[in-house]
DNA sequence: CTCCTTGCAAAAACTTTGCATTCCC
DNA sequence: GGGAATGCAAAGTTTTTGCAAGGAG
């Protein structure tokens, strides 16, 4: 999705509610959506205060908060203690193999997997509206510098 | 798995390191198994205090956080902000079913989706060594009282 | 006796909130 | 001008840690 259309959806969902764009909202908006990955807030304060020093976490983690409310981003946690956030719309659903050395995170995504969770949750009497996979393990690099003890 | 069983691995982890059993420990230890769910801390600590008033929550942390190095217990983390353990020895692996109304946790495994979980690291060259899968949705008693609006 | 463990309270880490001020519209 | 947003600092949550006192082996 292109930071347009991205933009039309953030204008509508800001005006339908009577909120206001604001020059911060803007930066850490922009900031978010630049590079996609999987940001910490702090990760994401560090990115935006290098453009404006005077930005407070505050506003980082409510305009987070209003991105998620808008379904624009959606927050991971993948149990480190602190959440993280990445873009959500316009994107395929996928799911999360994360180095638990290195801390790389691929995306990857698996039509049967989907499948078998759904026919898991029917199986179950569950609906389900949505679901999280991780794994966690070396990635190839992190196998060959840290070879097995 | 049984009482003694459990007992005996825990007792030979405590003396390979030299760590002592003590009353509170084994007042944690049996009541996090004996009724095996997924226990926040808070709930846990509850329920130790109920036989033992005295027992600080810093004991209860620090036991679990034991139990999950030897492997007995795992901490899970079902982004409520605050971390679930559950039983994790002479068990076999599941996931989860979450139902995001009324906070039911049901347990499944998926044999079929462990294997391509398993293919789909490979395909991208990591070695995995554990994983989460959950599944949120409303259960079916939620379903019945929630009609769709 | 030794040194591990506990309780307590203080500290840490992450996130939210209250309030006066500033800023959109 | 008026309501919304910001910054700041204070307060909340959950978890960890330092330290003196107590306890297991």
């Amino acid at each position: 999705m292109t930071p347009a259309e991205r933009n039309a959806l953030l204008t509508k969902f800001i005006s339908e509610r009577g909120l206001k764009s604001t020059r911060q909202r803007t930066l850490i908006v922009d900031t978010f959506f630049e590079s996609d990955g999987h940001f910490s807030v702090e990760e994401l304060w560090a990115k935006v205060r290098a453009q404006d020093a005077k930005v407070s976490v505050a506003t980082v983690y409510r305009t987070m908060k209003l991105l998620t409310e808008a379904g624009l981003a959606h927050a991971q946690n993948f149990g480190e203690g602190q959440a993280r956030y990445e873009p959500a719309v316009g994107r395929d659903h996928h799911d999360h193999l994360i180095c638990t050395r290195c801390g790389t995170i691929v995306e990857f995504e698996d039509e049967r997997i989907e499948q078998l969770q759904s026919a898991v949750a029917r199986k179950h009497g569950f609906t389900v509206t949505s679901h999280k996979l991780e794994l966690y393990g070396l990635c190839r690099e992190c196998q060959r510098s840290e070879p097995r003890r």
